[in-house]
This record gives structure tokens, C-alpha cells and sequence, in this order.
DNA sequence: TATTTTTATAGTAAAATCCTATAAATGACT
DNA sequence: AGTCATTTATAGGATTTTACTATAAAAATA
């Protein structure tokens, strides 16, 4: 049994087809099958059932994938602690970011970060927060940029920023005369959400409940883009709330609709999240702190109200 | 990098010499050095100081030789878990088995077990309870027989018997006279005890502490086998207490000696204990029906009160 | 039935692994 | 220091394994 073999099964297990297996493994599909075909005779079980279409794992073959992914991470993470030892930066670097984070901060730290650590492949991915959170724990994801705190006790937060939510009101708007609103003021049934999956919608529902009991009226419109959330609101459907980063590239028309929050500001988190084992420690600390040091001229609230991503 | 290879390095790190983890990996010195050095080569490390005698790992060494450990553990456990779907019932089985209970149970057993099940390679080896759990936990045993409960949250225990202590008093002495005693009876001071080590020992020490309180007046002898507990007893130096199975091949003179205790009697649970991940699971079976066979005849005590055999 | 798609087989080239023989290095001992 | 013994490294070749190309066989689709 060799771990070569063990990357085909897997491989044949995730794609149900020896053909596209064998590309995905960079080998010619003959190559690909006889190892598997070795492999299964070592042992003389029958992993996949041929018959079915697409192929399937029989009941000794879920087994063994099983624990072929877990021979095949273990061994992985060898190249990780070689290099965690070398403190080479370079490598593959897996990273999650969550949708209402990607558009405003990836643009602020990626050329930096590839100029500066030329030897890494970054691989950036959009997934919600649930989705970084499973992705780590499979390994299948080295860090992930979301909205925290997260009460997982295997994943390990590192704080970026605290980003205030801005208010964006229409002129028919109550609160358009007021030069700073409170949490006191929203009314949840006049606020344009994000659908659901964006953790930043759980934000504000959090925000508001902490301060008076929701009445649960059901939210009128639910969208995945906060330029809809804008151009609804102005057109009177009701007030919205965004991300401090993302007022900023508003046309200076929209910026006037903006209502800041009292101080303490009420804020999401924003975090560099990762595995509590640290592997890749050192790619994470240079993403680290590229992003610190391009955050800290755009972004640097403190006198802030933390509100939880959670739903609850 | 492959298991093979792996599993040389571990060899040497065991071993800290190449030569001789070539001869325990079967393979010349030759073919297992340069596997290292290609694997030394590809990470662009060194694994070994060879400049020192015997051998040493690096720092890195160390780090890859954890990691090995656990790659070429969870490797093994493949041919378990397809043994397992085939209810296979052979290869081998590593048994840990305490040294008061290997004399008397083992020999029921073992030719039992070895006939009914001829493919099975028994390795058997003589440990402290300590070590069976260590050794049960790193997976390098695959079950173990000691007395329980054990109270280890990783190791199950399938309970096979409960052993009865019996009191072995020499003429003198001050319970001679009494047909059956009582755990009242007892006093700490004058019970010769096994040595340090043994769970036998500190199952005593729970039996007497449990009625009163312990003088601590420190034993007065302390031996590694009842032979010599029993001449030491005979010879009036105080009485000792002998697990049931023990004084079933006393000589007639010596059983006269013997006192049982009054229902319930004071015993041990002797069980089969074994991973909580429950690998070679038939094994464990097949071992523990055998036992329960041979067992069913010679003891079967019910009415008992079980001994803690954890020192306090 | 013909066509396409997919997996298995055959034969061969390339590579990796292991062996024997031997050199080099290290340590021990006279 | 010089010799011997022990241990690891190197060289060259035999064997085995892996991967490739070409093609057959099987299954699905049309």
C-alpha cells in the first residue's frame, strides 16, 4: 500500500469516474486503475462498485476512503512542518473569505501580499462563514477571514479591524434628519437585509434584539448585494445598514444618506480565523500582517460595540 | 516520500543505528539508508545526527518522527479495518496481561485460543496495569487483562471474572482460629504485600483502607511473587492475602492455611480491556469468548464486593 | 445497430527499489 | 600513531514497480 494509491481512491471516491480521477491526479487513467486494482487485490476487496452509474464506494470502500483521508492529511502536514521549521513562507495557502469581507478587503492586501511572499499560491475562495468553519476542520482550508467571535473551540481567532455598521437612510427616511442615530432608534421591520447565509445579517438581527424584543414581522426583502440593499432603500423601501468599508466607495450623492452610530459604535469583528493546530503558522502570520498594515490606514475603530455574528 | 520510507526512519529512531533497523525492517543497510537520505534529500533536512554515537535525532527529526509515528499508525489500521469488514479472524494480536494474573489464566487459555483460531500470531507480554494502558493508548497493544474498573475514558473493559482475595494465615496467628474472616479483621500492619508495581498490592491497600483508617506504619516486607509471600507468611512474619485463582495449586498442607472471607467476599474484577476505537474487534472477541469458556468452570463467584485496584 | 463513453488489459519504457560489493568515516585498542 | 572493528555512505547492476501508449472490452446512449 503505498500513499500514492491512496490519493487515486481518493480521487476516484470524489469524482465517481476513473477518467476524470486519473487528470485531476495527473496520471493517464490506465496508471490510475491498476494501482487501484493493486491495491484492492493487496487486500481483495472491491472499493468501488463498477457497475453503478456513476461508480460507487461499496461498504468496505466508505471504510477505507475514510481512512485514507486521514493517512493522506496526516501525511501532508509533514511538508508543514518541514517548512514551519525552515520559517519558509511559500507553498499552496488556502483561504476562505466571507462575501460581505472579499470585495473591500481583498483588493486592499492581495498585490501586496503576492509581491511580497512571491512564492506563495494564494488560493482565495468566497464561502460563508459555516462553510470556512467546515473547511477548516476538513483541512481543506488553511485560514479564513469572517465576521467573530465564534465560540469554536478549535478554531483560533486573531482580530483584524472592528468595522462600525453605518446607517444609509432615504430622504423620506425618520432618522434623515437625525445627524447620528442610536440602536435605540431601528425599528427591525424598516431595515433591508441581506438573504440569508450572510453572517452579517445575523449581525444586525443581533444588534437589534440586544436592545428590544424583535417582533418578528418577517423582513419584506432580502437580497445578496448590498448595491440592491442601497438602490431599494432609495427607493424608499426602508432603511439599510452597511459595513463601515463599504460606504467608502459610495458616489458622493449616496454618502450624504449615511448615519453614523453613536459612540461606541456598534461593530463586527472582522478575523484572521484558523485551525487551533497552526499549521502553515507562518503564512498565516505574514498574511497577518500584510493585512494589519494596509487596514491600519483605512481602518482603525476602537471605541466600539462588538455585536456577535452568531444566529441565535 | 512513502510509508516505507516512514517506517525506516522510525526503525532508526528506535533503534539509533542504521545497520540494526535495516536487519528489523528486512531489508540490507544500504537500501534503508539511502530511502532516508532520499527522504533527508527531498525535504532538504536532516533527520539524523550522525556525527553522534549512538545516533540522535535533530530538532526537525524529532518533529517528522512524530508525525511518521502517527502516519505509519494510522497506515496499519487499514488492514484492521478491512479484517474487520471481513471478520477476519487472524494476524497479529498484542495482549498485555498483569503478572497476577498471567500464571493462573494464561494456562486455561492459551491452547484453547491457539487452536481455535490458528491464524491468529498471539504475542503475549507480561506488563504493569501502567504499562498495558500506555502501551493499549500508543497502539502498541491491542488488548489487555487487568483488574478494573480502570476509569480511563479511551479504554473499554469487558469485566471475564471476579476473583475473591483469600487470607493465607501462618499457626501463630491471630485469626488461625476463625473459620472465615472479615474485611474488620484485618490489619494493614501485619499483611505482607507484593512490591510496588503491582495493582494487587494497591487492591489490598483499598480493601483495608476502606474499613478503617490506615496506620501507615510502612510495610515491613515487600516481595514480587506470592511464593515467596506465602513461605515469608508461613515462616509467622504476619498473613498475606492470594487472589482465589493462586490458591488453587497450593499443596493440601498449605491450603489448611487458607481463610476465605464472609459473603460478600472482597474480590477483584479481572477484565478484558481494549481501545475505545475498538480495533480488531473479532479478535478481541474471539479472546474474550475463549476465556469466558475456560473460566465458566474453574470460578464464578457473584456474591462479591469489587476492590478498587487504583492507588488513592 | 452504431456511436460514444468508460474501464480493463497488453506491452513497453522509465523509474524506483533493493541487492552485492566496497569505500569512507568513526571509535576503540594496542 | 597505527591497526582493527564497527558503522555509514557510495557505486553499479538486477529486479521490481510505476507509468505510459495503444487497444480491447464493456456499458451507456442514440
Amino acid at each position: 500500500m503505498t500513499i500514492t494509491q491512496l490519493k487515486y481512491v481518493l480521487s476516484v471516491a470524489e469524482h465517481k469516474n476513473f477518467t476524470v480521477a486519473a487528470e485531476h491526479s495527473f496520471v493517464t487513467q490506465p496508471t490510475l486503475s491498476m494501482q487501484i486494482q493493486k491495491l484492492e487485490d493487496q487486500f481483495d476487496i472491491q472499493i468501488f462498485d463498477r457497475s453503478k452509474k456513476p461508480i460507487e464506494l461499496t461498504d468496505i470502500g466508505k471504510k477505507v476512503v475514510e481512512q485514507a483521508k486521514i493517512i493522506v492529511n496526516e501525511s501532508s502536514r509533514i511538508t508543514d512542518i518541514v517548512h514551519q521549521h525552515k520559517r519558509y513562507v511559500g507553498g499552496e495557502f488556502r483561504v476562505g473569505i466571507i462575501p460581505t469581507v472579499m470585495p473591500t478587503l481583498l483588493p486592499m492586501f492581495l498585490s501586496n501580499f503576492t509581491k511580497k511572499y512571491p512564492k506563495v499560491k494564494l488560493i482565495i475562495e468566497e464561502l460563508t462563514t459555516e462553510e470556512i468553519i467546515k473547511k477548516i476542520l476538513d483541512n481543506n482550508l488553511d485560514a479564513g477571514l469572517a465576521a467573530t467571535p465564534l465560540e469554536n473551540e478549535f478554531i483560533k481567532e486573531s482580530p483584524l479591524y472592528y468595522e462600525p455598521f453605518v446607517g444609509l437612510t432615504p430622504q423620506e427616511h425618520r432618522l434623515y434628519k437625525k445627524n447620528q442615530i442610536e440602536i435605540d432608534d431601528l425599528e427591525m421591520e424598516d431595515i433591508l437585509l441581506l438573504e440569508d447565509g450572510h453572517c452579517f445579517k445575523d449581525n444586525i438581527i443581533n444588534l437589534c434584539r440586544n436592545y428590544k424584543t424583535n417582533k418578528n414581522k418577517g423582513f419584506q426583502l432580502e437580497s445578496g448585494s448590498f448595491d440592491t440593499l442601497i438602490k431599494l432603500s432609495k427607493e424608499g423601501l426602508g432603511m439599510t445598514l452597511l459595513p463601515y468599508l463599504h460606504t467608502l466607495d459610495l458616489n458622493e450623492k449616496d454618502k450624504k444618506l449615511l448615519k453614523e452610530f453613536k459612540s461606541p459604535k456598534p461593530a463586527r469583528e472582522i478575523s484572521l480565523i484558523f485551525h487551533k493546530t497552526q499549521l502553515k503558522i507562518q503564512l498565516i502570520e505574514a498574511l497577518k500582517n500584510t493585512i494589519d498594515g494596509v487596514v491600519r490606514g483605512a481602518i482603525s475603530f476602537s471605541d466600539v460595540e462588538i455585536i456577535s455574528p452568531l444566529k441565535k
